[in-house]
DNA sequence: TTGTAGGCGTTATCAC
DNA sequence: GTGATAACGCCTACAA
């Protein structure tokens, strides 16, 4: 292994002691430089200033944790994450992190371990780290044993996309409702009007969500439009199989939207398979603008979420509060959702 | 957002001090037992242990940290990460970490950004966290600068499959070349003759690697076999690109091996725009058992390196380290990958 | 085998 | 505005 012994010492990191003494100012002084405190003269403050750049200080944050309320470390939550989705999360997050010099924790829980196993590591998790806070990515944002630990331990916490009991606490949310319906409108507009759908994993709320907004927007249009559903769980199987159900009908959809993109890379394979032509003969649009939706021919109509910049408000919204902001109310960050026009929508004449 | 004022109080956590008095010992009895320090007797030992399980004490890392060397805490460093394969490493470093109580923390770093950038980054991690260990995931397994930092620093790190300049460190392997090879005579032994390579990005190392294997394979099979080469750079729209070189050849390729899953996909896709079946027309191998990997159709035939296991390594190497493991001499753990069929292969008459 | 004293680098309290 | 001084929770000497 790379030896620390090897080579010359490093030499070690400056403490506030010597800032202190560099400055001629008292240890006090450099704290509240460092912790921006008022009632510091402009001159003490150049000084200090001066003394931190020179020695290349930086504040140990083990001491501070000990010494302090705060930590300057967040934690991530993820769930057997689908890879694409939560990593874009955490790189917004983790910008977030290294602008206010803070460090991210990551943690993982599976909920394919079971509903006990979740509550006992978040409990351990809880228990054995120092956190100023943390961010629950989907779909931990939707487990109120979760919720429940995270506020019996007084932890702050931000929900990313929760889709039930939103107003519980802080969240960054996005409209999937909205989004859904205008995939709809999409659709109609271009003149379809027998339409599928691929409903996502059951069990988790942002698929009836999504389900719901389509089937009531298309309906808003015309009452008795042709709506054939499938069940799909977010995965590509899900949406082969869902696909070729809803394909094979007798008089198959030429519309099909699936709750996500994986679930649409199944349903254009399913077509594939059924010597139907994307979009010539069935149009479809996913959902998240995931890795696949570019690695599929045609590349996929899709919506897209700014994941980066929900992680980073996210991580921004539990610095500041670290910070010392606003208590007692629940903050709420909203953003849009994209619609991504690619090559998998024909117009019906 | 949810506010730690609101409910009561929590108590606080149990220190050493608590649990050595009631278990009726010195402090430094009780630091003895949870370090698992020599010479402790038996009875003392039950006593000390009885009475942390009691007081369900954890101790506070930030403490330990403040006063001793191990800081309980080991980094990752990605780059702007091909997430599923990223995740992967991840998880399994996280469960070994979690195992010993050890955090993970997750740094990024944007090669994109230049080798400046990059250089600069990790010089501030090092030089504001303080970590006990290093996971270096590929691509920045290879990036000496980052390699040159850490050493200067005197930080232990684990390279993850780096491709060059192996013998420098610890590292956990896979041998691509062995892989590869495998490849080659699985498209042999079915009758290929004429084959075609989709390179990987050319500044990664592990591209090159790939490239020579199966050719020199090929070769030793048959000195003057067809080999059509084409550049990619491990995209799906890379491979799509090479792809159409390959298969509009005046003698097409039979069988495409393409340095990754993604680009494997652009082949595949690729084929299907010249009306070519995959795989009665063109056989497709592809590499990394990547997400996309079963999210084409048919499902591709691919390489699976056991990516958690070798994060869990690296975890793993990097904590008994710490714990006072060996020094002087560079661990290297060396993992099997494994050859997956699927559908993507036939077997020339 | 066990215990005591001192210090790690910072923040908090309370004087000046 | 500024500065002593005492924590914070643990580990490292060293002594018994």
């Amino acid at each position: 292994m790379s030896d620390r012994e090897n080579g010359q010492t490093t030499q070690p990191r400056a403490t506030m002691q010597d800032v202190a003494r560099a400055a001629g100012v008292s240890l006090k002084s450099v704290s509240r430089v460092i912790n921006a405190e008022p009632h510091v003269s402009q001159k003490l403050l150049d000084k200090v200033q001066a003394a931190i750049h020179e020695l290349r200080y930086v504040p140990d944050t083990a001491a501070r944790s000990l010494a302090g309320q705060r930590h300057f470390m967040l934690g991530v939550l993820l769930d057997n994450p689908s890879p694409h989705y939560t990593m874009r999360l955490v790189a917004g997050a983790y910008e977030a992190c290294r602008q206010h010099r803070y460090t991210l924790q990551f943690d993982n829980i599976y909920a394919a371990e079971g509903p006990g196993h979740q509550a006992e590591r978040i409990e351990q998790i809880l228990h054995s780290s120092r956190l100023d806070g943390m961010i629950l990515t989907p779909p931990t944002s939707d487990v109120p044993e979760l919720l429940d630990s995270l506020e019996r331990k007084g932890l702050p916490y931000v929900r990313i996309a929760p889709g039930q009991d939103t107003e519980r606490s802080a969240r960054v949310t996005v409209d999937d409702r909205d989004a859904v319906r205008q995939v709809a409108d999409y659709f109609w507009e271009r003149g379809h009007r027998r339409f599928g759908l691929v409903r996502g994993l059951w069990s988790h709320p942002s698929s009836r969500i999504r389900r719901d907004a389509f089937v009531e927007r298309l309906r808003s249009h015309s009452p008795d439009v042709s709506i054939i559903e499938a069940d799909g769980d977010y995965t590509f199987e899900g949406g082969l199989r869902a696909g070729e159900e809803l394909l094979s009908a007798r008089r198959p959809a030429t519309a099909v939207f699936a709750s996500n993109d994986d679930g649409a890379a199944g349903v254009m394979t399913a077509a594939m398979r059924l010597g139907l032509k994307v979009p010539h003969d069935v149009s479809v649009i996913g959902f998240d603008d995931s890795w696949v939706a570019k690695s599929v021919w045609p590349s996929l109509t899709t919506v897209r979420q700014p994941l980066e910049e929900m992680g980073h408000a996210a991580a921004q919204m539990l610095i500041s509060r670290a910070l010392g902001g606003h208590h007692g109310t629940f903050a709420n960050r909203h953003f849009e959702h994209r619609f991504i026009e690619r090559g998998t929508v024909r117009t019906i004449a």
